[in-house]
DNA sequence: CAGGGCTATGACCATTCGGTGACACACCGG
DNA sequence: CCGGTGTGTCACCGAATGGTCATAGCCCTG
């Protein structure tokens, strides 16, 4: 399998780069989830599912950021993370791993990782560390496509994806749970377009168990009431009958 | 002797920008000893041998991060970091510190500085504490300890970081414990943005300290008893449900 | 070496969130 | 027009998470 290329541009013209991301992750689901997740925030993303192919892909290929998950086939981690750095490589690197042991954080720093994250995280969370890491370096300095894509607005309501705080049109306050603004994110992405209950529930949950279609039905009636007018017509979250849903910016199009 | 220069060599023309390190320490051996690690690691280094010639070089150059010795010919290390803080000058510090004093740890905090490391050390433990602190760089950016982030207001309350006391908004004068100060101050740092436990667990108490979470529960308990007019619905310490903690100057923003 | 304050942890309770089943209704094809 | 399938909606439960308290350990001080 050739490393997946998402949003391909090329990170080489200096001013407009958008920060790029190796997702490193032998797990489907999890990667999907990430792997989407990254997308929406803006960054380039590459993915491969084995320590090999990613020292192989990164010989090549410039990266503003490794996301590596530490039990991998092949070449494990740290390995991975510690031939880089042999290699004068000094690509920040976010360590994802199963187990919480405290002491595989050391093992990671160690490795001459850059910060480390828990599975199972929450995304929220992920999204912050990736944030950090890349603020850390220049990257993040100019209007990045993260703080632009931060804030939604369709129909007088206004959404804030860092806080998952959001305003409805009448006004009301709305705290979203986690579930909800990813579901809500996954969905914006791509305005009009129809999504399938399997897209969002791979895009979403990623990975642990994957619930029924049912889930993915209750989150979108939560979305309903939260900022659509009429919720029974909805303008915003759209059924697509035998399919799934789709978003619009704009009601009735 | 004008300060000396070392340009890391593993940089292989990276876009990423090298983080810079001023060494301050009048023990050639040590520094030296420091200069090859930081430099070994990728880091660009530089090396001043008293506090004065610090000062004179961070006038003009803008460094990533200063490794600091405590005691210094002609300006002592906490003098030259709240020196450069009073004059706008957020450059991480850290500490270098001969004896393990604890009240050396709160005047290092007191004057500005980010962490502290005593002597002899692990020149192991050295590099992960630079490497954590690197990491964090974007929090450093706003953590000072000027005149004017030495008192800080909201809601009624006022707490001044250098002595640690702190008057309620009732009016009850509080002292507060080094652990809480250090939470509010890493808390207040960023108002309104989202605090893992995780940041406040590796900014408060270290890379390699793991309490629970209980703990940092605890302390956030313990400050919206001493500053929240009715703990149980807190205005300034909200919880980010599955993630951390948030700190808002005004209530209910 | 005794006392006091600070920190860390475990236990227990309260709250929140996520996921499911049940049932009614809507859509589609015959 | 009718039945089957898919969807809207609701109420509920279990699990995960956070709040709170009590207590034990630690370090410093006297």
């Amino acid at each position: 399998m050739t490393p997946v290329t998402t949003e391909a541009t090329s990170d080489t013209g200096e001013t407009i780069a958008t920060p790029s991301v190796l997702v490193v992750e032998d797990d489907p689901h999890l990667s999907a989830g990430v792997v989407e997740n990254l997308r929406a925030e803006g960054y380039t993303v590459h993915s491969v599912d084995d320590g090999q192919k990613a020292l192989d892909f990164l010989q090549n290929e410039r990266m503003s950021l490794v996301v590596l998950d530490v039990m991998l086939p092949r070449v494990d981690g740290f390995t991975v993370c510690r031939t880089l750095r042999e290699h004068g490589n000094n690509t920040p690197v976010l360590f994802l791993t199963a187990r919480g042991d405290p002491a595989d954080r050391v093992r990671g720093l160690e490795a001459g990782g850059d910060d480390y994250l828990a599975k199972p995280f929450h995304l929220q969370e992920f999204l912050l560390r990736v944030r950090a890491i890349l603020r850390r370096w220049d990257w993040y300095r100019s209007v990045s496509s993260s703080e632009a894509d931060a804030v939604l607005r369709f129909g007088g309501n206004e959404v804030d994806f860092r806080s998952f705080r959001a305003q409805s049109w009448n006004g009301v306050p709305q705290e979203l749970t986690e579930k909800e603004a990813m579901i809500l994110k996954v969905l914006a992405a791509k305005p009009g377009e129809i999504v399938s209950r399997e897209d969002l529930l791979e895009r979403v949950w990623g990975y642990d168990v994957f619930p029924s279609t049912r889930t993915v039905d209750n989150f979108i009636l939560r979305l309903r009431k939260r900022f659509e007018r009429d919720p029974a017509n909805p303008q915003h979250f759209l059924t697509v009958w035998g399919v799934g849903y789709r978003f619009l910016i704009e009601g009735e199009a």
